[in-house]
DNA sequence: TACATTACTAACCCGTGAGTCATTAACCCG
DNA sequence: CGGGTTAATGACTCACGGGTTAGTAATGTA
């Protein structure tokens, strides 16, 4: 049996009284969720703490998701894997040119998702990856499979409208991907591959990436990587 | 007081009978470590288990290194950081032009560190640096500094040299440092980022991440990104 | 063979954190 | 108001793993 509580109201006044607000609570463990997940891992959070960022008990976070990896799909979904549709109508209508389009793509995904917290999701699972393979599976179905094929169909169409030289699609793709995930790291993994004392500016990056990699693909290749 | 081991030689009749080999056991401890960290990451590694493939027992590890941390560090110094000053010499005495050295120091890397299970560890740096302080900041000390002092003196040979475009170091480092990081996520994150049933293959993608590298160093830039 | 030294062992301790459940209190309705 | 429903709680269990230590056995020495 639980043990008496004499003086918790006195001692915490603070604490609101309990409220039953069954519909708002998702969203705000959510909300809390991400937050601490961005900021200390998915291992590393504790459930507790997430509950009471949201103003809740932990038993009243397990009400409501059955495991934290469940929480953490949650995530994906509400932040990630639900906006991929909306992405897609986008860039189907995309009047320019296709190099413009992969300029306009890279900076739209460092708008929206690179500068934003999100991208720690990403940041996430490429290092705990590996101790979740059912989150791992579950990325790599919702998020990285929609990713690959929204570039995939970019590539495509520059080569297809004579824009850009027949580079293998499949590959070229990662080089679009690749400073994307660099900035991933840059901002998320505290120290790692990169010099903190050295000055680095993403939006400058990002910048010259996009140049270098639009001369690689207009530019007819010199040596043979088919 | 241990409880009596009745049994125990009978039910496991493979156990070598304890010995006394304090001067391998630290190599043998390291190596064992170096593996299991590599398959399964910092956290997740229980010392016990480092211990038992190396023919050890817990207590025997401990008494070896004071903690997992120092095991940690004393896996990085024997397999990153002890080899830079090697580097260096063999790197000073390149007689070549300056995109030869690059594509020379694009490709040793992969050979000796990007296709060996030692990149393995720049991987666990980038996932779990963050959440052991005193591990990255070890890192970045003892490894991150000195890679890039490395491929500083590279580019600006190059720059020296008149053979790249005097494009700002500080930046285009990273612009050789990405495409090696994304090869290692590829290598050891289980699928993030990559689509695990696209085809792929690593030489001919740091062959084709040489040659856009060089590209864009070698020609004047059409963008402002100074 | 007796005794000292020390490399090694395994049982132990203890903090931690996911998930559970008996209890409590807010709200609804008659 | 009273009695029923259910959202919310927090004390609990339990497994796990880093680190410790009392004790054991291999080796050296005389």
């Amino acid at each position: 049996m639980p043990a008496p509580r004499f003086f918790t109201d006195e001692l915490c006044p603070v604490r609101a009284k309990r409220e039953r607000r069954k519909d708002a609570r998702p969203g705000e463990l959510l909300d809390a969720a991400l937050d601490l997940f961005v900021e200390k891992g998915f291992a590393a959070t504790r459930s507790e703490e997430v509950a009471s960022r949201a103003g809740v008990s932990k038993g009243t976070l397990f009400l409501y998701f059955p495991s934290k990896e469940e929480l953490f799909k949650a995530v994906i979904r509400e932040n990630l894997s639900g906006r991929f549709a909306e992405w897609n109508l986008e860039f189907e209508a995309f009047p320019g040119s296709t190099p413009d389009m992969l300029r306009y793509v890279m900076q739209s995904w460092w708008e929206r998702i690179g500068s934003t917290k999100v991208s720690a999701i990403t940041k996430l699972m490429m290092s705990e990856g590996g101790n979740f393979p059912e989150l791992a599976d579950f990325y790599q179905r919702e998020v990285v499979k929609p990713g690959h094929a929204l570039l995939r169909r970019v590539l495509q169409r520059g080569i297809d409208r004579g824009e850009f030289t027949p580079v293998p699609v499949d590959l070229a793709i990662y080089t679009v991907l690749a400073p994307m995930m660099f900035l991933m790291l840059w901002r998320h993994s505290t120290s790692i591959c990169i010099d903190r004392d050295a000055p680095f500016d993403p939006e400058q990056y990002i910048a010259l990436q996009a140049e270098t990699v639009l001369r690689g693909l207009c530019t007819p290749l010199s040596k043979d990587v088919s």
